[in-house]
DNA sequence: TCAATATATTTAGTATACGAACTATACAGG
DNA sequence: CCTGTATAGTTCGTATACTAAATATATTGA
């Protein structure tokens, strides 16, 4: 079969590579309720506790209107609490209930293994090429 | 700084990369009111004319409720007509409008030449490395 | 001090994604 | 024929994404 041109296309390959992936972490996340979304940012919050929201947008490069939706769902759901400033009640400062910080470390195995997994077919030179090129697009 | 895990996370270095590319191929498709979404599924209609909505949405992986929506939106705008199958009620064939058919050309243009930006920063090598690695991914 | 401006977050509207339930049509076996 | 089953497409509910507008709080400058 003659190749399409939209396989040709990086948009449609980042599109399925990036469901592929996204798959794999939300079958491994659901057994903790949460999406793949909400396990990135539980991660990234883990690592540096009294972030604001606008910290954490920027680190993730997440919009601030999905991040304010994240991180709602996250809090409802017992993972985060979300503190106003004194300093500065304009800004959030958001923590970890006891729960997350429980279970961040599984978490961040999950993680981990979802990466191992997902990247199972590239050899160990290929997948760091991988990950520098992608980061390179982002310019 | 010191580098964060998640941005060794391949779903995060996916996601961003998937989101710029992203963003390139919206700003030069809202010239047409078309989505990226809506190009990408238009160009290949555009590449064989009849199909079904099932056909179309293996082709672009594409979920059928998904699709479903994509199209509705595409007939509205005038781009597409949707018509039930004599031989089987049950399905769809989709053919392009007079109006798309004389405009297909510029937007598989447009779709090279973001694809040419994309990817400016990496040699010619590179490019075919990279399609070829995220194709891996989704086996 | 008070009005104008700036910043952080939320809300609203639109468009993917995806699973699950629903509708309409087709077909197979009795 | 009819009934049960399979298939194509739509609809619904939830979760990203992104833009723009709205809200709340801070700060600045006259």
């Amino acid at each position: 079969m003659a190749k399409k041109a939209y396989e040709d296309c990086i948009l449609f390959l980042l599109s399925k590579a990036f469901q592929k992936a996204h798959g794999k972490f939300k079958k491994r996340f659901q057994a903790y309720g949460l999406t793949p979304m909400q396990g990135l940012v539980l991660t990234a919050v883990s690592e540096e506790e009294g972030l604001s929201a606008g910290e954490i947008g920027k680190m993730l490069v997440l919009d601030q209107a999905t991040l304010s939706g994240v991180l709602e769902r996250l809090a409802e759901a017992g993972w985060i609490i979300k503190e106003i400033a004194e300093e500065d009640k304009r800004y959030l400062r958001i923590y970890l209930t006891p729960k997350a910080r429980e279970l961040t470390g599984a978490i961040i195995r999950e993680r981990d293994e979802a990466n191992e997994e997902i990247m199972s077919g590239l050899r160990i030179e290929e997948r760091l090429l991988l990950k520098r090129m992608l980061t390179d697009l982002q310019r």
